[in-house]
RNA sequence: GGCUUAGUAGCUCAGUUGGUUAGAGCGCCGGCCUGUCACGCCGGAGGUCGAGGGUUCGAGUCCCUUCUGAGUCGCCA
């Protein structure tokens, strides 16, 4: 028996042939003296017939039991005008069966692959099945697709893919790394790579001028429903450019993307924020824009106000800020859970302002601000009547304005202020070079050490390096960041500096990046680039929720596999071998 | 590590102020059925209520401890 058709291919058009299918059983109906079967393969679904009359056949037909394999081959009838199925592409016909095969047989399986609502762990355990379900094809098959819109149109951008290595050497800074040790150098690791950003700036110094590569990346870090520890990017990197000209090639991918995939205009070119105009304004650095909610800063009306609270904020460089929800009077109730909801962000002053149906207003900052204040922060917001407004007041800016983006999230999920079929694309720019770290008293790079500082802030470098603004990007989408890049330095002289800013040392420098600068020495291109996390484009252009599910084999929350059992222990040989002691960390014992 | 939340039949869930023998739908097993497509009808099996301890005459329900999953904060250059 040979395949001839895919389940869903088996139409109107194909009456009156023989065909052969091949699949799993998706459900059978046996109505006594009459058998259907409805096929499944990954196309889609295909009713098979089965009468008494074929004696044989239909004997066998009864064992079938679902997902069992089978072939059935068989003429395509038109179906009576009455027994149309008008859900199902192949509903207007069935295949009436002349010979059946049975591959092989399929206990019953611990969940139904017909089930939509079944936890997560059971699914992921046994994967393979889950990966039956027509979502989860669907969400591959997109997935797939999506990679080879985005190789095509590089490809004809005149880039080239290029491999670069998964064992490669540990970064000294940002997330953790993978480590795998090396069995021809007993106590030495390789890292396994966060992104290929050093060999791609070393393919830029050998003159490739464009570069791509849809690659995994690692970083041992805490999982959450957005974030796994192998995830996969879309990285690239070109010569002889600016800012510009990265984010036009880019606009124009993801309009490519969306129109081809989803079948959606997208405008460009995309609003563009600075990193500051977005935290002070969304109070995030990667902001919904499907939602309004804008934060706005209060210091000037409240100011010497006499209130203890906004004074001391705002004399210690602090701030007052907050954003107005239109239509809505909290309750007490959810008042008091958004107080508490803040202080997961270590802010503890949250106050309200109700304006209710009469235009009359209810706020605890009564006692404290006078009528007229009042009634200038609700002109400031133009709030009307049914809106509230939430305060949050902090000495440090930081804390006011993440309490607030996080609330304007929560807010506008809570209470669907969101629209889900649209899109909302931005740029932020000019994020900070550095940021200090009170505990480690020094500055760390907020992107990676290799970004170019912005021309007219390089003054800055030796005075105030916390004023300096890098030509870093990121492209935001419905509040995901779903990649990010930048400019990169291409002066030898000036990649030390940032080194020597960052305190790193001479020893560490040389071990970890002097390949960098060595060939930096040989005619360096002004280069940069952009990586995009593409499992969180997938999610997004499938509107999931969850990446683990675009993901075939995805990791769960302790970062194991739930399928295989990884990570596990290994033999005592291996180990030895590798020259590695195992010391278990809740007996303190060597093993 | 903190916080939130969930765990009852193979799956998805209900289970009242603590009260008889813990239920439903789907699935499974057996029977009937020639037009189903979530087929229908009849019958049946299936439970350490995550685990351990406690309070009580009596615990799925209350208390303590603990395990497991998820979400989130920290973390993620």
């Amino acid at each position: 028996m040979k395949r001839s058709d895919m389940c869903n291919d088996v139409d109107e058009k194909k009456i009156g042939k023989v065909v052969t299918v091949c699949g799993w059983v998706h459900k059978k109906r046996n109505l006594g003296q009459l058998i259907f079967i409805s096929l499944r393969d990954r196309t889609g679904l295909v009713q098979a017939v089965i009468k008494q009359d074929q004696k044989d056949l239909f004997e066998l037909a009864k064992n079938i039991k679902s997902e069992f394999v089978i072939g059935i081959t068989g003429m395509v009838n038109a179906r009576d005008e009455k027994d149309i199925n008008p859900e199902m592409k192949t509903g207007k016909i069935e295949i009436l069966a002349q010979d059946l095969i049975i591959f092989s047989e399929s206990e019953i399986t611990p969940f139904s692959i017909l089930d939509k609502d079944v936890k997560e762990d059971l699914r992921l355990k046994y994967r393979y099945l889950d990966l039956r379900r027509p979502e989860l094809q669907k969400n591959l098959f997109l997935r797939h697709k999506t990679a080879q819109v985005i190789r095509e149109f590089l490809n004809q951008n005149n880039f080239l893919e290029i491999e670069t290595p998964v064992l490669t050497k540990s970064t000294p800074e940002g997330a953790r790394d993978y480590l795998v040790p090396s069995r021809i150098h007993p106590g030495e690791f390789y890292a396994l790579p966060q992104s290929p950003q050093l060999f791609k700036q070393l393919l830029m110094v050998s003159g490739f001028d464009r570069y791509y590569q849809i690659v995994k990346c690692f970083r041992d870090e805490d999982l959450r429903a957005d974030r796994q520890p192998e995830f996969t990017q879309v990285d690239m990197e070109l010569s002889f450019v600016d800012v510009d000209d990265v984010i036009d090639l880019n606009e124009r991918l993801l309009k490519k993307v969306f129109m081809e995939i989803l079948g959606k205009e997208i405008k460009t070119p995309f609003l563009r924020l600075s990193y500051k105009e977005a935290m002070e304004r969304f109070g995030s650095d990667k902001p919904d824009l499907r939602f309004d909610l804008e934060i706005k800063n209060l210091n000037e009306i409240v100011k010497n106000s006499g209130f203890k609270i906004f004074d001391e904020a705002i004399e210690n460089g602090g701030s007052v800020r907050g954003f107005k929800v239109e239509n809505i009077n909290f309750s007490r109730r959810q008042l008091d859970y958004f107080a508490e909801f803040i202080k997961d962000f270590k802010s503890d002053f949250l106050a309200n302002i109700l304006i209710d149906k009469t235009g009359e207003y209810k706020s605890y900052l009564k006692k404290f601000l006078s009528d007229e204040k009042i009634k200038e922060i609700i002109n400031l917001f133009d709030a009307k009547p049914g809106d509230s407004i939430l305060i949050c007041a902090d000495k440090e800016n930081k804390i006011v304005l993440n309490a607030l983006g996080n609330l304007r999230n929560y807010v506008a999920k809570k209470f669907d202020l969101i629209n889900k079929d649209e899109y909302k694309f931005l740029w932020v720019t000019e994020f900070p070079m550095f940021e200090w770290s009170e505990d480690d008293k020094r500055f760390f790079a907020v992107h990676h050490p290799f970004t170019a500082p912005m021309d007219e802030d390089i003054k800055f470098l030796d005075s105030e390096p916390e004023k300096v603004r890098a030509k870093a990007y990121d492209i935001v989408l419905n509040g995901f960041e779903l990649g990010g890049g930048s400019l990169r330095i291409y002066d030898r002289g000036l990649q030390k500096k940032i080194f020597d800013l960052l305190n790193l040392k001479q020893k560490d420098i040389e071990e970890r990046f002097g390949f960098l600068l060595e060939a930096f020495k040989y005619g360096v291109p002004p280069h940069g680039g952009l990586a995009y996390g593409f499992d969180r484009l997938i999610m997004l252009l499938l509107n999931q929720d969850y990446i683990r599910d675009v993901i075939a084999f995805p990791k769960v929350k302790d970062a194991s596999c739930p399928l295989t059992n990884a990570p596990g222990e290994v033999f005592d040989e291996q180990l030895e071998e590798l020259g590695i002691k195992i010391i278990k960390k809740d007996s303190g014992e060597e093993n």
